[in-house]
DNA sequence: CTTTCAGCCTGACGGC
DNA sequence: TGCCGTCAGGCTGAAA
C-alpha cells in the first residue's frame, strides 16, 4: 500500500509532466472513492494551470490557480503518467487531460483513496501533526506527547496526530530498529529510547524515499516501475519467520486492528 | 480528554 | 472447478 516514500516517489514522478501545464480536461470514470469526486470537478479545474504539486503526509496536493485538488492512494491507488491514447485499464476512475498532450490515470481497485477539490485549506490537512521528515518532529516531540499514554507504541507513532506519514510498514521496522516492542506503552518508555525511535523513523523514511518507495501487491510508481525497498524489511509481513538478528521466531499480533510483527528478545 | 472499533472496497488466497 | 470466508489496511466518525 501506498505509505509516504510511495507518494513522495508518485510526486517526484509526475512533477515533470504536470507541473506548470494547462489541464485540457479531466473525467471521472468511477467518482465514488472515499469520499464522492467534488461535485462539477471538471468544470471547476479546466483550463487552470497546474502550478504547484505538492505532498503533504500521504496527501499529493495539485495546487491551481484558483483551488487545488487534494489526491489520496488510500490502500491501493497509484497514479502513472499515459499517453492520451493510451487504453484505459481496469480501476482506472479519473484522468487528467494536460495541455503538453500528456494524462494523469488515477487507478485504485479497492476505492479507499480520494480526489477532491478546495477553494480553501482542505478540511483532511487542518489537524495534522508533523511531517516525519522536519526538525518540527523529533523524539522530544514523541516523548512529550507520550506521557502519561496507554496505548501502545506502535498506534501511538501510526496516529497522524503524533506525526503524520507513518504506516504500518515503516511503524514496525523503526520499532525493531530501535529495538522497542510494539505492545510497549506509549507512557513507559525513556525520553532517550524516543530520540532512538525518532531518528530511525527518520532514518527509515528517508532510505525508503531514496529508493524509490516501497512495492507491495498492486503499488507501482508513477512511471510503472516497482520499488524495491521490501528486500530491506526485517520483520513486516515476516510472522513466523525467523529475525535476521537472533534468528528467533517473529511474532505477530494485532494492535489496533493491525498485523505487528516482532522479535520478542530484540524488542523489549 | 483517551481509546476502541465498525465500515468503506476489491483481489488474493486457502479450504473444501 | 468454483464457491465462500478471511485477510489486507488508512482514515474517519461514533461509541465507550
Amino acid at each position: 500500500m501506498p505509505e509516504l516514500p510511495e507518494v513522495e516517489t508518485t510526486r517526484r514522478g509526475i512533477k515533470p509532466w504536470v507541473y506548470q501545464q494547462k489541464i485540457v480536461g479531466l473525467i471521472i470514470r468511477q467518482g465514488s472513492l472515499r469520499w464522492p469526486v467534488t461535485e462539477g470537478l471538471p468544470e471547476l479545474v479546466r483550463g487552470q494551470i497546474v502550478v504547484g504539486v505538492m505532498r503533504r503526509a500521504k496527501y499529493l496536493i495539485l495546487q491551481l490557480e484558483r483551488g487545488s485538488m487534494l489526491v489520496h492512494l488510500g490502500m491501493s491507488g497509484s497514479l502513472r503518467m499515459a499517453r492520451a491514447d493510451t487504453p484505459w485499464r481496469k480501476h482506472d476512475h479519473i484522468e487528467l487531460q494536460l495541455g503538453n498532450g500528456a494524462t494523469l490515470r488515477y487507478h485504485d481497485p479497492r476505492r479507499f483513496g480520494a480526489w477532491l477539490w478546495s477553494l480553501d485549506e482542505h478540511d483532511q490537512l487542518a489537524h495534522l501533526g508533523p511531517e516525519p521528515l522536519s526538525s518540527e518532529f523529533d523524539g522530544e516531540r514523541l516523548w512529550q506527547m507520550g506521557k502519561g499514554r496507554k496505548v501502545a507504541v506502535k498506534p501511538f507513532i501510526m496516529d497522524n496526530k503524533t506525526v503524520v506519514g507513518v504506516g504500518n510498514i515503516y511503524a514496525s521496522e523503526a520499532l525493531f530498529r530501535s529495538g522497542i516492542r510494539p505492545d510497549r506503552a506509549a507512557g513507559r518508555i525513556s525520553k532517550k529510547r524516543y530520540f532512538v525511535l525518532g531518528e530511525h523513523i527518520k532514518e527509515v523514511l528517508a532510505a525508503a524515499i531514496e529508493q524509490g518507495g516501497t512495492t507491495l501487491r498492486d503499488f507501482v510508481n508513477s512511471s510503472g516501475e516497482p520499488g524495491y525497498f521490501q528486500q530491506t524489511l526485517a520483520v513486516y509481513g515476516r510472522g513466523g519467520e525467523n529475525c535476521i538478528s537472533c534468528s528467533g521466531v517473529l511474532k505477530d499480533i494485532r494492535l489496533g486492528q493491525r498485523s505487528s510483527v516482532f522479535c520478542s528478545t530484540c524488542q523489549r
